[in-house]
DNA sequence: CATGTTCCGTACAGTTATGTATGGCATGAT
DNA sequence: ATCATGCCATACATAACTGTACGGAACATG
């Protein structure tokens, strides 16, 4: 067993670094093999073709990705109102934060066109929007009221991200505190007529 | 002149039916001359490479868009509800908008990669984004709140497009009844300390 | 030290894409 | 009629990528 050497996630990982930065059509055996300073022998020792890395790409993340719900769930204070702000503050946090959001934008561009990523994505998206519902009812909104805030509010937070050429960071500071605001207030009472 | 001649609006077509389906990297001369039973002989002789097709398919998108919000903009109620309602059901419009969102997200899936994308995607979100701020200006919104909210809006919009596959059809429409009660409720007089 | 296993390099074959050069067939102008 | 031009086909040349076959160095184990 020669001393470094490559494992399967070193391949994982630089194919994700190109998903990332040019599209999953751009994950290629030939030019990953370059970036690790190996040849196209080692690959093919590792996997079997190249639909075997793409799955493990997407499998890799999808782990991840309820890794860090579940994370969340434990973790997660006992204040509704803290949980909210946490959500909310999401795409503001550290580079990891920002890290993640961009590999999600590439999966989720990827899964227009993938089946496998399409469920993926969309089980993802549905375990998420089920937390946040969740938030909403234990700020006392219906069932109904809640999924559809937790809608609203999880666009947002993919949009932050997916839109962030728009507006400085100041800017968008102050929206992330009217969304919250917004998303916390209650309705009047439907007029009788 | 030929009487069934190819125009370049057919290519720039038959390639924005392709960037929908299975992304711009699968946008090739050769599928594309296929398709549209001719050969790539035509394809150099209305365009100099492939590089000027892409160009010509943004550049008709970013035209078309533009051209939707202009209509829009003269075409307005006087009545600022009425537009509010107008905007949140575009998702839900007949086949002629589904497929309208369906290449907007193909194209915001390039532009992740494509600064020329990139920079049409991001003036058509500030422009829409800005129209969306004046409805709530004239709703009665401050213009900080009133962005907020068009932000939020327009990410709803966004969103219901992206995550087609969250909620059936009905509970959408729930949705998004309850999504336009929550964008118009005025929020409650900062709490002062 | 002999042997097997792990991991990777090399060489080959096949596919798919781009772009260019060039020739040809209609059609419209003169 | 002929002649130019618009539009397209055909035929290269080249590059990029995939997958397979096979060989070999490094290391562990007996």
């Amino acid at each position: 067993m020669p001393a470094h050497a490559l494992s399967r996630d070193h391949w994982i990982e630089a194919a994700t670094e190109v998903l990332v930065d040019r599209g999953i059509d751009h994950v290629k055996v030939d030019a990953l093999a370059l970036q690790l300073g190996v040849t196209r022998g080692s690959f093919y020792w590792h996997f079997k073709d190249r639909g075997e890395l793409l799955r493990s790409v997407l499998a890799a993340w999808h782990k991840l990705s309820t890794e860090q719900l579940t994370r969340r769930l434990e973790g997660a204070s006992d204040d509704a109102v803290e949980q909210l702000e946490s959500l909310l503050s999401l795409p503001f946090r550290g580079r990891a934060a920002v890290r993640a959001a961009r590999i999600e934008l590439a999966i989720r561009a990827w899964a227009r066109r993938d089946d496998m990523a399409r469920s993926a994505v969309d089980q993802s998206d549905a375990s998420r929007i089920g937390y946040i519902a969740q938030v909403f009812s234990a700020l006392g909104f219906g069932i109904k009221e809640a999924r559809a805030r937790a809608f609203l509010l999880y666009a947002y937070v993919v949009g932050e991200s997916q839109m962030a050429g728009q507006a400085s960071a100041a800017q968008r500071v102050e929206r992330r505190e009217l969304v919250q605001r917004v998303l916390r207030c209650k309705l009047p009472a439907v007029k009788p007529r």
